[in-house]
DNA sequence: TATGAATGAGGCTTCATTCAT
DNA sequence: GATGAATGAAGCCTCATTCAT
């Protein structure tokens, strides 16, 4: 028995980079594979279905959200600002690099009425990271108020996303970035 | 010459519909023609091809708002807090109603790295958005600053009409208007 | 009731000028109908459907060679060698005009194993043609030996055509006339 | 790997077989991939299109008259009329088995003026044949003669299959080849 | 596990034909 | 007679998926 040519983490990391450039529907499993450089049937071995593959992208995306970037925000060692700095900094990096926007706002339009399934994934990305800004805001406004200004900032920065990838140009999101930053004290 | 069963405009109405509801990849032009009472084939009496007609549907919907939304920014018979209200609550109109979401922003993101030539109609739009926008914001602050601002809303309320298709809450978006309104004087 | 926008004679001039550059499969009623100013469904008024088009333009084609072509052979004033040049010679200008090659053994290769019925026309057409040049040769030649020139000739002149269209040289056709003017004397 | 179905050779005998029949536009790739036992999808794994499907049998064909009839045009160890003959004899063959008549001259014909990409394959394969024809000949006619005469050799036989198709009588090629061989000694 | 042949459903598009005006 | 909207069948092609090797 042959071993396995890729690990499922590069898999996973291809999928999103495809899936992100082609959006879902476009987006075929012969692309995939050959940028894992397999071929179409192979991907059958992984994963049972295009739309598991999907959501396994989701859940990897999720959990290194969860771990690399969410995280950051209950570490109370660091001050509030020095937290949301990262916070805001790890957003920048992940949204702007191979995954060419967000893929959670990207799939979650797209299948949005066709596959609650994955919506349902999508909102528990983005109420964790509502929480995430919730708790770090608490420290400066009422829980409420805090909620609120948490939802104006996951909502401006994938509005600023769109822009980004709408234009092409990483300003957009940029200029989101510095203004939450400021808001943010 | 035997009678229409429909009209053009009512074509659009329903292609948007279902580009809305369904993206564009996802979208056949059986449901659309369903969804018109004609069959598959008769599409092609209206448009040649399916990307012609979501170029059509994206330059209605472009012409909409630049007759309906945009136009209010210029009508200096009006106060600014007067103008930017009216936008506002047509813009919650708009995207509450039929469309389910914002069909710029939603193909945008689908086929942003895909089908450009979508990519170049729709930044025409948010074009014609921002510059609405900036036009009235020069009445409170400096051309440059007014610009930014502009391009803020158009981040936070794109931004939101994503989060009420996740999360199918029009608060979202009803949310982010009351805040710009607030902002905005 | 509108007076006929075409005359019939147009309409077989123009078909036969577009099932010749098309065949017969790759030809639309469409494009025979825009080669004649009119409409797709204003064809029907004409001809019942688009095979029965096919044969009156074979029809038409046919009855113009038996005038105009064929008919010099009966012509017993004329000489042997006069009436074989004359038949040349408009061969040569019949096939080298608008018609693009010899629609006859256009269509017959293209149809013979899917349309019976033309087939039959077609050979109709060139039965005529070789009990043409049958007639003439028996001047110079015993019966036997008129009738498998004659085949000779139409079989040569026909190959020449094919080769001429798929050369675009008229050499072809032109050199095989001169051959066969050569040999018949 | 699951065996295959069928190889690569019998599918371009089997297109080769339907396109002879039908022609190119009127035989459907269900017809091609019925004749191979193959479902219509299945035979997107061998060839991208039905073009580059024509295409592979045009080079097929091609490559098979070359090694198998052209060639002996060359074998200097052989008589020329032995060489004719053995010419002859191949093209009989070919032309009056599985495909009825000649796929390049119907081919030719039916695309000359809609698929410039098979008439140069096409050309190629004339070429080639009067190359062959020529070299011949050169034993017994001057270069210029030699090559005219190659030509009139090849007309006349495409004429004759031209007959034979449209008569369904193989007596077309079998004398057209028989007045050639005494014609060429 | 990797392959790649095969499937079958379905998508976009074309087109001969019909028919109401 | 002319139109052009509508039909519906069919054609090319794609693609998720299966499976034998």
């Amino acid at each position: 028995m042959p071993k396995a040519k890729v690990s499922e983490t590069f898999i996973l990391n291809q999928a999103l980079k495809i899936f992100s450039q082609k959006s879902y529907y476009n987006a075929t499993m012969a692309d995939i594979a050959q940028a894992c450089g397999l071929l179409k049937g192979s991907m059958y071995h992984y994963y049972p279905s295009k739309e598991d593959l999907m959501k396994a992208v989701i859940a990897y995306v999720h959990e290194y959200f969860n771990k690399e970037v969410f995280a950051h925000a209950y570490n109370t060692k660091l001050s509030t600002r020095e937290r949301l700095r990262k916070m805001g900094e790890l957003t920048e990096k992940m949204f702007i690099g191979p995954q060419e926007g967000c893929i959670m706002g990207n799939i979650g339009i797209e299948t949005a009425r066709v596959i609650p399934e994955f919506s349902e994934l999508i909102r528990n990305f983005f109420d964790d990271w509502m929480n995430a800004l919730t708790f770090v805001l608490k420290d400066k406004y009422s829980e409420k108020t805090a909620r609120e200004v948490a939802e104006q900032c996951v909502s401006e920065i994938e509005g600023a996303v769109m822009m980004m990838r709408i234009y092409n140009e990483p300003r957009y999101l940029q200029d989101a970035l510095k203004r939450i930053a400021k808001r943010a004290y």
